[in-house]
DNA sequence: CTTAAAAATGAATGACTATTCAGATTGTTG
DNA sequence: CAACAATCTGAATAGTCATTCATTTTTAAG
């Protein structure tokens, strides 16, 4: 039967629950029961419990990045890719909270108790960012002694702790469109008032 | 006897191996061994595995904020300060790279698994920055519309998304001093380029 | 050198849960 | 409607570890 597709309605329980409990708190008997299949029938689509993150990690990063490209290339000024980066990057807090919180506290300590896993997916995610930097530089727009790997880091860290702080206690002070231009804004032109002289 | 303080032999201890394991994986019996204690000694000293982590949270963040904030009472120039944080936060993962890792990965999740538990020491240190920046509107230096709310996370997420990549794998591409001037360089003046007019 | 308190020990306990697999159920084919 | 295959089930297994506590060791006092 097609129609059911356990692996995904899987997936999907394992992302509630994993997002609710964290990983290693979450057990295999919950994610059972939040997809209404038995626990055993979870072997039957995944290796073990480590599989069913590292799909998630596949398997839902390998979308946003085709959603993100898509959007990137309808732009063709790197100032206005940024922007639109930051914004989709904010979005998905709202859009898909789970997902979030599950890519945000589980994404990153990955390498602590998965010792052989390289996450390709998330690698790739943020070289969006160096490539726009990169086309930023070479279309002269973009500071040349700008170290491209510390800057897409930095904004993407920018982004990045946003969405944490999100992801732990939603605030509606700040839209995600205020938010993302406020970011893309500070990386442009920076904090600095260049109306008034030093030492004002 | 005072001498061997086993308090602080086994927050050490503890450190390390979360470090190595991360929280879930290590063991008690790891960190006792590590300690050079039994493992029912820790129990004389910590509630239970979770006492341990908060203990690293709160004392050693505790010494954390003690440093920067002497560090930063030194500079008048709020730019100056913004640097002197940035190359403080960074130098954490050379000199206490252990600690470094276990701020890095367990502090962030730390939500997730202690539901009850508040980290205001966190808060208090990123605190610094919004201290930082507001004390720069004042002075007019800053641009009265950044968002205080937004650009302290911005700041901090971009310095410490270099720390999790330093602390995942070194790379010695770049110096500290180099990172740090680099990032509150682009903070304060951005990655645009100036003496080229757009549409260059 | 006692002796009592304090500190430390580590084997045993008790919970917890990922994973397995023998059997049940469902779907398919002729 | 067989008869077989594919899929699913969930109780049982097996291993792991945090925590406890009866016992031993160390320290301090008299």
């Amino acid at each position: 039967m097609r129609t059911s597709d356990k692996h995904q309605k899987i997936i999907q329980a394992a992302i509630k629950v994993f997002a609710r409990k964290g990983f290693f708190s979450a057990r295999i008997s919950d994610i059972a029961k939040e997809a209404r299949v038995a626990d055993g029938t979870i072997y039957l689509y995944f290796n073990n419990k480590y599989d069913i993150l590292i799909s998630i990690f596949e398997e839902e990063i390998g979308k946003i990045i085709l959603q993100v490209k898509l959007a990137i290339e309808q732009e063709d000024d790197p100032r206005q890719m940024l922007e639109v980066f930051a914004r989709h990057h904010l979005s998905l807090v709202e859009e898909k909270r789970e997902l979030a919180e599950v890519l945000q506290m589980e994404l990153r300590q990955s390498n602590k108790f998965m010792k052989e896993y390289r996450n390709t997916k998330f690698i790739e995610y943020v070289d969006i960012i160096s490539a726009i930097i990169h086309k930023g530089q070479e279309m002269k727009l973009f500071r040349a002694d700008v170290l491209p790997g510390v800057a897409k880091r930095a904004f993407f860290g920018a982004l990045d702790e946003m969405s944490r702080l999100w992801v732990l206690s939603p605030d509606p002070t700040y839209t995600i469109a205020e938010t993302a231009k406020q970011i893309s804004d500070i990386f442009l032109v920076g904090v600095i008032n260049k109306n008034t002289p030093a030492r004002a």
